[in-house]
RNA sequence: CGGGAUGUAGCGCAGCCCGGUAGCGCGCUUCGUUCGGGACGAAGAAGUCGCCGGUUCAAAUCCGGCCAUCCCGACCA
């Protein structure tokens, strides 16, 4: 492609509405435009981009034996009926009207159509297993949608679907498509590790997520050298300190005037943070409970919502707090008999002489033992893993590094095919509800968290396997006869190699080419000058390095080709 | 949804407090000079000042309402 003819318009200035480098990128480098929050139009770099990405997507999917199809993105209403999810799913899923007041979702994600699918068209177990998968537009109407293309409310996904006669089978494809996503990412040139991840409420038996290393990821993953990772939200907690063997105290009520949150009672009374419990009142759906956990430990809602099984989970306000536990925003405690249910977390059941709040203004307890002073309702382990806790699998302290999540896979169970009454046909007759599993790939995140792994203060640094063009190719002297003759025979010997160029033949200055190039990031550029002309070479430099590389006329086709080999030998070398 | 901020030319911004002809830089068009890290000069095009209403002789500017966008939080298969 002739930059001249090119639609890249690329800007010299950070974009206002732009915060972290892949946003600003992406904008800048004339990929990406936005329509309203959280919608975005993609320009022909990022086009090339995601169609890259895609290609290796469904060379590794095809190459396990999954098959590409195309759902619809308009749902029916009744469908998501069938699964139980217009209700569950909530606020997120994008809903509309038709003209005859017949409602639809636009599809957040698949299950439902493909179970769909596989009740009507996979009735026999010698169907089984299949897998399928599409890559499509999907709608998530997220509450604050932020960082472009990276929390976008429209995105592509690559979503496939499994269907299995038994759990043995479904593990099997897991196992297939576990190993694929690894090979993707690695293929993608990505560094990523696969986690852990919430089973929660569906009680699958398996989930990873798949993390794409970089600073500005919205997760932290702890981990640990044996080999355990998981995000923060879902890490498993390994029993605290425990000072079960202090001698007990005589339960004292104390005066706190003012003091309410942790850190200030904490110092008033001068007790350390993690002798403090804290009550935290949730509204879960239409019931209100209080959770009860260390001073000094983050609460993690999702374990909150999987245990409680609800929908929407929020902190109740200061009124509620009073109207339904009769108590004090501030000063709320566990002591006594309580109109609400109690929760607390497992490493404060042998904790002695704690302080708690005393449901009075002002007030504290000192030398609280749950277990002798209050009636917890069930002991859950409800807190967020931190640095620093100790592994679950080998007991070592884990390190944490942050991600973003660009892939997950599930083995869902008969949730979906149960639910919709699914089922196909065994060997001896009977009925039986698939084992399904699912398993998604976000493709403009992946794109996102390339540019976040790689960048400079230059601009992007494209992994050749999913870069826009293979070389750019600057003419810095397009006014000079001989130079331009030069280079469109480069421009023309390259492509017919089959090598992708983007042949900068812009009547502009180099400095302004060169600019553009680095913003741009395609892996090697030919930069062809008066100059080296002049002694028949041409100058290649490696955008991720900035080393130079001076080469014969002759020489050039070759050197390239090597190049390029040689890159995808890097990336290809950490595909396993 | 709570808190904070911003909407003025394609992009980045000033002007608003103190009402009176709508500005700057980049980009764009034309011409000339320049030509290896975002050049220079000259000429030019381009804006219902987010929308609606109010106050006023007069509103980008003051007042009210609405909308949109961004940030923090809550939330997030």
């Amino acid at each position: 492609m002739r930059f001249s003819r090119a639609f890249i318009p690329t800007l010299k200035e950070k974009p206002a509405e732009a915060e972290i480098p892949s946003h600003t990128l992406m904008i800048r480098s004339g990929m990406l435009r936005k329509l309203g929050s959280g919608i975005y139009s993609y320009l022909p770099l990022a086009k090339k981009v995601i169609n890259h990405i895609e290609t290796i997507v469904r060379e590794e999917l095809d190459a396990i034996g999954c098959q590409e199809i195309l759902m619809p993105v308009l749902h029916p209403r009744e469908l998501w009926e069938m699964s139980g999810r217009w209700a569950v799913y909530g606020p997120e899923l994008m809903r509309l009207t038709d003209r005859h007041d017949r409602e639809f979702a636009l599809g957040p994600t698949h299950e439902e159509v493909i179970t769909l699918i596989a009740k009507y068209d996979i009735k026999s177990y010698k169907k089984l297993p299949i897998n399928l998968y599409q890559i499509q537009t999907k709608f998530r109407d997220e509450i604050r949608p932020r960082f472009g293309v990276m929390r976008s409310r429209e995105f592509i996904m690559k979503d496939a679907y499994s269907f299995h006669k038994d759990k043995k089978s479904l593990q099997k494809t897991y196992e297939d498509m576990y190993n694929a996503y690894s090979r993707i990412f690695a293929r993608c040139g990505l560094k990523s590790v696969a986690v852990e991840a919430d089973v929660g409420a569906i009680g699958g038996s398996s989930s990873h997520e798949f993390m794409v290393l970089a600073e500005t990821g919205e997760s932290e993953v702890l981990h640990c050298e044996c080999g355990y990772a998981a995000t923060s939200e879902n890490a498993k907690i390994t029993a605290l300190d425990c000072n079960e063997h202090d001698e007990m105290i005589k339960l004292e009520k104390v005066y706190t005037p003012e003091r309410k949150s942790v850190e200030e009672v904490s110092a008033f009374l001068g007790v350390l943070p993690k002798k403090l419990i804290k009550t935290i009142v949730y509204k879960a759906d239409d019931n209100f409970v209080a959770i009860l956990i260390r001073g000094d430990r983050e609460i993690n809602p999702v374990k909150v919502a999987n245990f409680l099984q609800c929908v929407n989970l929020e902190f109740a306000t200061e009124d509620e707090i009073a109207e339904f536990t009769h108590s004090t925003a501030g000063f709320v405690g566990p002591v006594g008999k309580k109109s609400i249910k109690l929760y607390a977390d497992l490493n404060l059941k042998f904790m002695r002489n704690m302080v708690t709040g005393a449901d009075e203004k002002d007030h504290h307890y000192k030398n609280v033992h749950l277990e002798r002073d209050a009636h917890i309702d069930a002991w859950q382990d409800f807190i967020q893993a931190e640095k620093g806790d100790k592994c679950p699998k080998c007991g070592k302290a884990m390190s944490s590094f942050r991600g973003i999540e660009v892939g997950q896979v599930f083995q869902l169970g008969d949730k979906y095919s149960t639910a919709m009454e699914a089922t196909y046909d065994a060997e001896d007759g009977s009925a039986i509800p698939y084992q399904m599993g699912c398993y998604g790939i976000g493709i403009t995140r992946t794109m996102a968290a390339s540019i976040e792994q790689f960048h400079d203060k230059d601009g992007i640094i494209w992994p050749i396997s999913i870069s826009p063009y293979d070389v750019e190719l600057i003419n810095l002297s397009p006014s000079d006869e001989d130079i331009t003759e030069f280079c469109d025979n480069v421009y023309e010997l390259l492509q017919d190699e089959f090598i992708d160029v983007l042949y900068d033949d812009r009547d502009e200055k180099a400095g302004f080419k060169f600019k553009d190039a680095d913003l741009i990031g395609i892996p090697i550029h030919i930069i062809v000058g008066k100059k080296s002309f002049e002694q028949e070479m041409v100058e290649i430099k490696i955008r991720k390095t900035g080393e130079k590389i001076t080469c014969a006329f002759d020489d050039i086709l070759n050197r390239i080709t090597m190049l390029i080999d040689k890159m995808y030998d890097e990336i290809n070398k950490n595909v396993t």
